[in-house]
DNA sequence: CTGGATCGTCGAAGCGTTTCAACACGCTAA
DNA sequence: TTAGCGTGTTGAAACGCTTCGACGATCCAG
């Protein structure tokens, strides 16, 4: 391998040349810049992540801490991460993936100077790797909103005004007994975040719509699914709009619901909170509220590769939730038709 | 941050002594080496990953590239991720993921001394990547198998076993009309290896067998499974045996079946080759070839580190399959009963 | 005793960059 | 003419670690 010092000797500058001609950070006049690019790709020189890393304490690397958790829809989580791996690489950064939930990946990357910021995915409300970065001299941003956000970049789609809006949508279109069919026990148990703003924006506008709105927990699988349905309508056969918020779930709640003879569409709206393309692909194309995930993904780096340079104060964004009306929800008992 | 100098002065040691206490490559005293422990957790000290990889050139990191493709199953994408990330960590090793099927990531890596070692996934029949790899100083490790795998260390399910065992056990349970519904248009048009090893072995039993077997390509939506389905039924209506290679087109092929009033596990017999957990999460537990995702993930870091140590030759492992009788089939036409 | 191993520790030389202070040069302005 | 300035380039000092060769001490065999 080359080094920086055979590009030097054979464009006949000192290495310091390179290097600034490397880095831009100071003026090379342009017959020398010429002679110094072309010495490097006649010997084909990369400069060394390690030796950068030392010299100047910026490995161009980030981390992305992903926790692979039970009931967490594994396609929506690669969303999140294929945005933050492309717009990281429109920085000239590269991600290192961490998939413990432990607190050891994060110590090691940040105190090792592994990495130069951070991306939290799956944030629960009082989330023990929260106070470990804001110790830490790397900043970092949020996928989801903890407890008590202060001096934290975070970012997310604002479930509670999905909550809200998904309420409004189906009041405003005539119903009055409406059901969340929601997370995954295991997800609410530890207390994630975003589960837990949902059905507060939720409770919140059905209180002050006046209309009356359950929750289900539900497991992802075929099971859990036909469960949540087959307790929803025995203990509220009333309900005729359903918010369904887990894509894991969605297409087995559907086929529950057709299984007992309820139309979707017709005798049954449901409204979904989950990426477009999984509102797409169900047995109908589904009025969803979307989690743009890849836009969220990209939208944290930019956040990471701001507060790199230059020292922002934090902020926390959350993106206003959009309501597409697809086919799955139609207008309820109470509507008043003109 | 403290550095290794500082916890040296803290022990009332020189420098390399702390290092090797750290590295264990030379003997320390236990009274010395208690000395050193005590004053680097008093200190917190963690060594600077780029200022260790600078001298001993050694990252502890491996790149894996995976290519976030269409028309592959993400979920199953992951599972090779799980098991790399995982088994890495008992390495000692971190993840650095890349996304882009281009060439560039992995010149960026390999060059800059980024990484110890590779682990690529999504191997093409003829993949522009291979060459690199192989002239690259790191060593690589492929999950899956290109053309011409000389020199190379790959790891896979023998799809190609797969695809005779599939089609033995249709024969033997009395299936002659077998057909395979297989991966997406995309994926075979990249001739992606284990698309068309599943493919050569399937018609290589069935011939051998003297039965018939058509291939449907399929895409991974409702329509495409659908149209998969009803050209095969059209064109083909004596099938009872369908092999099923595409893990998100399983669902909506067992919806238009159902859709269609063929009953799978008795009408027709239908082997799934997937993922376990795919298998079982279907609207019947499916008779399937497992796919090991994650166990080969994991494999392929086993076999990247060994050759981290040493000079291992080269060598591809293919894992045998193993086919699991569930629900999803049962005797056909042909079964001679007892 | 003496000579040679063995054990534990140390000093110093790298590893390949970045970056700071300094300098040479040609200009312009006084 | 000279002081002063800006432009382009350089030398050398970090950056924080690993590792090699060397060295004193201890031990055992002869």
């Amino acid at each position: 391998m080359a080094t920086i010092d055979d590009v030097a000797k054979a464009a006949g500058v000192s290495t310091s040349t390179v290097s600034y001609v490397l880095s831009g950070k100071r003026p090379i006049s342009a017959p020398t810049r010429a002679r110094v690019e072309r010495a490097i790709d006649k010997l084909g020189y990369r400069p060394h992540a390690g030796a950068r890393a030392l010299a100047s304490s910026r490995t161009n690397v980030i981390a992305l801490m992903a926790p692979l958790r039970v009931g967490v829809s594994v396609p929506v989580i690669m969303q999140f991460v294929a945005g933050v791996v492309t717009r990281a690489r429109e920085f000239d950064h590269d991600v290192l993936l961490l998939t413990q939930d432990d607190v050891s990946g994060l110590d090691r990357v940040t105190s090792g100077s592994m990495v130069d910021a951070l991306v939290m995915m799956d944030i629960e409300a009082d989330d023990p790797r929260v106070p470990l970065v804001a110790a830490a001299k790397q900043p970092t941003v949020l996928i989801g909103l903890p407890q008590d956000p202060e001096g934290l970049s975070c970012v997310d789609l604002d479930f509670e005004a999905a909550g809200r809006l998904a309420v409004r949508h189906l009041v405003k279109t005539g119903h009055t007994d409406i059901a969340l069919i929601g997370s995954p026990p295991e997800v609410l148990r530890r207390h994630t975040a975003f589960a837990e703003r949902l059905m507060r924006g939720l409770r919140d506008q059905a209180k002050s719509s006046g209309v009356t709105a359950r929750v289900e927990a539900c497991d992802s699988t075929p099971a859990g699914a036909s469960e949540a349905v087959d307790t929803l309508l025995a203990t509220a056969p009333e309900t005729t709009g359903i918010i369904v918020h887990n894509e894991g779930a969605l297409p087995h709640v559907l086929a529950r619901l057709a299984e007992r003879g309820a139309v979707v569409g017709t005798d049954m709206s449901v409204v979904a909170v989950c990426p477009t393309d999984v509102a797409l692909s169900q047995r109908i194309p589904m009025t969803s509220i979307d989690l743009p995930a890849e836009d969220i993904g990209r939208v944290a780096v930019d956040m990471v590769m701001t507060r790199l340079g230059g020292e922002q104060p934090s902020e926390t964004r959350l993106l206003a939730p959009v309501l597409t009306e697809r086919e799955s929800s139609a207008y309820g008992p109470a509507a008043v038709h003109d």
